[in-house]
DNA sequence: TGACTGTTTATTATCGACTAAAAGATGGGA
DNA sequence: TCCCATCTTTTAGTCGATAATAAACAGTCA
């Protein structure tokens, strides 16, 4: 408890907002100047804050920063386009992704595939230099990421990795099942009038499409499950449900990206049953559907749980 | 975009870790000193921390404190009692709360009986201000506070409340039939070896005291609701649902807080539905269970409902 | 030798400072 | 009258500073 006060009087060194949306919103104006003639109007800045979905100040800003640099002339209401931008006007990608994001990115990153044990205590101080960010920020992510089940806090407020084991997989599979057999349940009672059956539809000519040319779009796969799964749980129309999807679709997305063993051969049997789980959906036949729906995620479960083999065998 | 950068030379005001750790273990250490006689001695310091579940750090801190009110003598090793506390000695109950614990009373509080409405933004710095804390813990409780449900983020980064509504309690009832349901079948299958059957044989002997003594005693079923879903729930061995269960806890422990409408009768009737839900578990017939199961979570369900009503009328 | 105390080091919690960005107010021109 | 641009006010995101606490280390006494 010794008096280490130091001098009250500080420099104030950093500290402040990003100014990514300012950037991104820039580099956006020039992709919009490279695609219209020389000489021509941009519109007035409340169509542009519109389009670009940001208020009117960020675009006053980006309008003066184009106009700085030569590559637009505002005249009153007229904003001119003086020349072509060149790849060098661009702001980097990098500075134009809120840090948030950064660090949602390095997170799962170090976390999936970094070198991580099952146990081990997270340095925030470590986490924050590795990522070049703030403590603040690490902190505010890992509160919300603790929500996915993957950390553990201590009494002492530290976090402890519990890692992504077999354990977790299947309690993720089980909630997994529990609530799209719920929205299945529900699916095959709506009408049909209603706009689901529609999508289904596009769903399924999507999945006969990629089907004839697995060979060279197998890769095409995830996207199309993770739209045909989220438009059942959808349907739930629950938002537990469907908040929850997306922690199973990050998960899946991860290991898609992680577990590259038989990619070809998992993607064609997922494609099979995906078909015929579409089938059942499709004939309003409830237990019919629900028993595709057990099958297919039984696969998916063990699909999972041995990609964790191949990849910790812990 | 003017230049508005103030001097670069600043005064450091506040911000600092407060030291509610500190005041709730020295608070502790009287209540432990106004049980043992006077010359007694406190014991050695790791035994305390371990009793207290605190570290050593914060042990010394509060003995050294102790020990400036001459309320013990530190001797070497020895720790002498050498009066009673006193009321006055004591910290206030309120320092002795994080700020997080704080912030998360006050906004329960907020929103559930405040004047919040549906679809209101959040201002963040007046909730700060009138809750006395820093927008940063405003701010990070909201970020945890959103997996509720209760809250919605918009683009511009504000919060808007969607409100305790019908159809958040219809969504949050649904999910907690499907967890509890689960759990009910894992329940009856478990061996007789199982601890969980002597923890329910102790719980079914609560409800029959409870039951006799309703009248005066009813104030107390809430504890007990609570102890029998967490003990059916946490046989789930599932974290998702174990973790749902604690905000299906909360909400209802706010409630039960709220509406005192035909308080008693309400009790009653849980509590007859409770033993019978015991009974039936029990007897190891799983579908009887669910049976039961569902038959109470409905009545729950309903009286959240009417609850709302009789609260919100929206 | 083993548990205790004194000391040092590491790590977290909390805050206010500061700017970016959004939102609102005001006045002007078609 | 309506849209637009300028100016002002409000709100939110990010950070580093610092004390509180935990954890590790190092002597010391029975």
């Amino acid at each position: 408890m010794g008096a280490r006060y130091a001098s009250p009087i500080r420099v104030w060194i950093g500290a402040m907002k990003t100014n990514a949306i300012f950037k991104r919103t820039y580099n956006s104006c020039l992709k919009l100047l490279s695609t219209e003639p020389i000489g021509d109007d941009l519109g007035s800045e409340p169509h542009l804050a519109a389009r670009l979905d940001v208020s009117r100040t960020t675009i006053r800003a980006a309008l003066a920063a184009l106009s700085a640099r030569d590559l637009i002339r505002v005249n009153g209401r007229e904003k001119i386009i003086q020349r072509r931008p060149v790849p060098s006007d661009y702001y980097p990608e990098i500075e134009t992704e809120p840090v948030s994001d950064i660090v949602e990115k390095r997170f799962m990153q170090w976390i999936l595939h970094g070198d991580c044990k099952p146990g081990q205590q997270i340095n925030s101080l470590e986490l924050a230099r590795q990522f070049g960010v703030s403590t603040s920020a690490i902190r505010e992510y890992l509160n919300g990421f603790s929500q996915f089940g993957l950390l553990e806090r201590r009494p002492s407020g530290s976090w402890i990795v519990k890692g992504f084991t077999k354990e977790f997989a299947r309690e993720l599979s089980e909630v997994r099942e529990l609530f799209e057999l719920r929205s299945v349940q529900r699916f095959v009672e709506l009408p049909d009038s209603d706009a689901v059956w529609g999508s289904l539809d596009i769903i399924n000519r999507d999945h006969l499409r990629l089907k004839e040319d697995v060979e060279k779009r197998h890769a095409d796969f995830p996207a199309l499950d993770e739209r045909f799964h989220r438009l059942i749980n959808n349907t739930s129309r629950n938002r537990f449900m469907v908040n929850f999807y997306a922690l199973i679709s990050m998960i899946f997305h991860s290991h898609y990206q992680l577990s590259r063993v038989d990619e070809k051969e998992r993607h064609s049997v997922a494609i099979g049953e995906h078909l015929a789980y579409i089938a059942a959906l499709q004939s309003r036949d409830k237990e019919l559907a629900m028993a595709h729906c057990r099958a297919h995620l039984n696969t998916a479960r063990a699909t999972l749980l041995r990609s964790m083999d191949v990849n910790a065998p812990a």
